[in-house]
Order: structure tokens, then C-alpha cells, then sequence
DNA sequence: GTCTATATCTCGATAGAC
DNA sequence: GTCTATCGAGATATAGAC
């Protein structure tokens, strides 16, 4: 976790995370966390002091972890293309390397994200990028922008840019929300898990690279 | 709601379809449930017993509707080309009529899902479709099988229908997940939603059209 | 800082009148 | 079938010893 918090808060920080990811925010608990994390429950409070504010907690650490990681590629040299590649290779490896990461931003956001409204300004005060000055919240902007030199360098058709970005991110992140539902339906897919998700990276590069072409006709 | 259910059962059912998308299986309230379906507490115990058998109610319906409905194109006739266009008009219309059916559906998967499990057989054998025999649950090979012909038709790359699958999907899907969380960065971003997702058919439909198309060099 | 024991409270579920 | 009132389980949160 981050450098502000010591071994123990990372600990249940980190168990936290898992719980609230499997069950959400009203669904995990505090016992299940201190077990998780080897502690005991008197301890969460001590540290956090309520059920609520360690979910602020997790909610920060996750956001700023998850999205820095993927403005990573976007800040690097190279093409377009060449850029548009390793977007997807770190975010598709991003999200293997943490399963439970879309789904805890997902039921956020399905609850009207009044934790992330909140806290926002907060994070966005917190958080600024040390090279650019840009913070995470300009993580739209920062791929709007990328889309955006795609068309002016003509690499890419018209596509609205907002559009392309929700279809790269939903063609990530998908595979990894759905995949247990296709799996119970579909003998030996999980036999497949690994595999799937390397070759997810050069798939979906492929089909975005094309479908984005211009065209001559 | 279904015909086997009375207006009083389908009032509740309907209240906690939206109840459980916005918090969980654990985090909806009984109460919540009852106010939103202008009833009393004890009437929904009356009707479904439980919180869980109602849960399960929920589930059954809305994966038998949300399923259902998604086939449909995929079983007419035309091109590959245009049977593709109407599955994703199809599906997003879907979505947008229905905002709580994504999330209902991934918080099940993120809790691995028990309830799909446990009565994914009695969903099958209660709901044979009339016409070809197929179950709902031969809906990832339907439309594999789908995917397929396009490759079998030159009408698509080599590339692994199942990557398509969950790359189509995906591409529909996120857009309604995560559009509250853009549309609290993005000032103005609300006002464009309607337009954005009458747009969103045709972008996805060229990305993965143009995407899949084959390619000469 | 860490634990055990306990207080407090929320919420699912039921009893029983109408 | 529909409601009010209430019980009881289980969870959050705290008190207080060490």
C-alpha cells in the first residue's frame, strides 16, 4: 500500500480491500477483515474508527493506485499505435494482477459513487502528478487527449474519442468481471484463464487498431 | 414483469431488482424494498419468505429476461454484417431501458455466483425456448456459434470468437456501469447521455466491424 | 498497541389484530 | 391479504484490563 500508512494499517488495508470487493461496502465484515488480516476487530476501530471511514480509506488508496498505474503508458514516448498497445498490455495486466479492483470501483459506482463525490476534491489535492502537474482526475482528459492526437495525426478515424475510450476500458475490463459467469457455463474455460488473458492483450490491440483505421472506400 | 407473478408480487419484484442493484444482496433493505414498492415490511416476507428467496426471485427473472431478450437477434435472418448491427442496437437499448440489469448481474458474479449456480438447472428446465429447443444458457455458444459463421464466411478474421464475444459485451456494457463516475469528472458530460448512447450502436457496430473485417497485407 | 468482554443498535423475521 | 408491534440474531462499536 502507500508509504502513510504502517505495517498493521497496510495489513488491514489490504484485507479490507479484499472483503469489500467480494461482499461491498455493507456486506463485508469487520470480523472477517480482522481475520483476513490477522488481527483482531478491536484493532480496526482503533485504527479507523468506524466500518465507513476505513472504506473512505480503501476507496482512496484504490482509486489513486489504479489510476495512476494507467497513465503510465499514456505519458511515454512512442506512436500512437505504439502507445495504444501498452495502454492495454498495463491495464489488462493491471487488472489480472488485482481481480478484485473493477469490481470494488463498479459497485461504487453503482451506489452513485458517494464516497469518490466526497472525497474527490480531497484525492485530486492530494494526488498531484509529479512531472505534469496533472492529478488523477484528469485521467479522462489525459486519454480524451491521447484519442484526440490519434485524429490529428490521422492514425485514427473520427471515432468520438469519449466513445473509444469506453470501448478500450469495457473490452478490458469485461473478460475479468464476467468470467466466472461464462466459466460455470462453459466447461474447461477456467483450464484457459491464463492463456485467454495474455492473448485478450493483442486482441483487443488488433481490433481497436483496425476498427479504428481510416478507411479508404 | 412475468405473467406467474401478481401485480402485488411484480410491484415488489420490480422494487428490489432496484434495491439490490443499488446495494447488494446484503447491503438492500427489506424496509427500502417495501417503501419503494409502496407496501408494507411484513408483506414481502408474506409473498417471498425471505430476503434471500426474494433475492433469488429477482435473479431468476432477471436472467431469464435479460438473456432471453439478448438471443433474439441472433436468431434472425440476414447477413452477418447486419445480424451483428441488430444485436448490438438490441443490447444497448436493452441496457439503457434497464440500468440496474448490468450491475445486478456483475455483483452476483463478484460474489462468485452462488445463486447462478445453485439454480442455473431449474432456470434451464423451466425455460426451453419455443422454437429451437435452446436454453438461456446456451446463450455464450449461441452467439460463439454466431461469431463463427463469420469466420467461416469470410466475413471476419481468424480472430477467437470468444475474445469477441466478451470484447462486444464489454464495449455495451461499460458505458452504463461506469458513466456516473465520468460524468462527476467530466462537467457537462449528463447532458450528452442521451445522444451518447444512440451514438454508442453505431461506434461499437464500426469498431468491431471494421476491426474483425479482414485484412489483405 | 493489543486483546477480551460487553454494550448498543440495526435489520430480518414473526405474531397477531383486523 | 394487509397492517402494527415486537422479538431476536448478528453486527458495529466501545470500555477497560494488560
Amino acid at each position: 500500500m502507500s508509504t502513510q500508512f504502517n505495517e498493521t494499517e497496510q495489513a488491514i488495508l489490504a484485507a479490507a480491500l479484499e472483503e469489500f470487493s467480494k461482499h461491498g461496502r455493507q456486506g463485508a465484515r469487520m470480523q472477517d477483515i480482522a481475520d483476513r488480516a490477522g488481527l483482531n476487530k478491536a484493532l480496526l476501530h482503533y485504527y479507523f474508527r468506524s466500518k465507513e471511514r476505513l472504506y473512505e480509506e480503501v476507496f482512496t488508496y484504490v482509486f489513486r493506485h489504479y489510476f495512476t498505474r494507467m497513465t503510465t503508458p499514456l505519458r511515454s514516448d512512442g506512436s500512437f499505435a505504439e502507445i495504444l498497445r501498452q495502454f492495454i498490455h498495463q491495464y489488462v495486466d493491471l487488472l489480472n494482477e488485482n481481480p478484485a479492483l473493477p469490481m470494488f470501483m463498479l459497485r461504487e459506482v453503482a451506489e452513485g459513487a458517494p464516497v469518490f463525490r466526497r472525497r474527490i476534491g480531497e484525492i485530486a489535492a492530494t494526488h498531484l502528478d509529479p512531472e505534469s502537474g496533472d492529478t488523477p482526475l484528469g485521467l479522462p482528459n489525459t486519454i480524451l487527449a491521447f484519442f484526440e492526437r490519434g485524429v490529428r495525426e490521422g492514425a485514427v478515424t473520427q471515432a468520438d474519442p469519449f466513445q473509444t475510450m469506453i470501448s478500450v476500458m469495457g473490452a478490458c475490463i469485461y473478460f475479468f468481471a464476467a468470467f466466472p459467469i461464462f466459466a460455470a457455463v462453459m466447461p474447461g474455460l477456467e483450464q484457459q484463464r491464463a492463456a485467454l488473458t495474455e492473448a485478450r492483450k493483442d486482441h483487443i490491440f488488433e481490433l481497436v487498431y483496425y476498427g479504428l483505421k481510416p478507411r479508404t472506400e
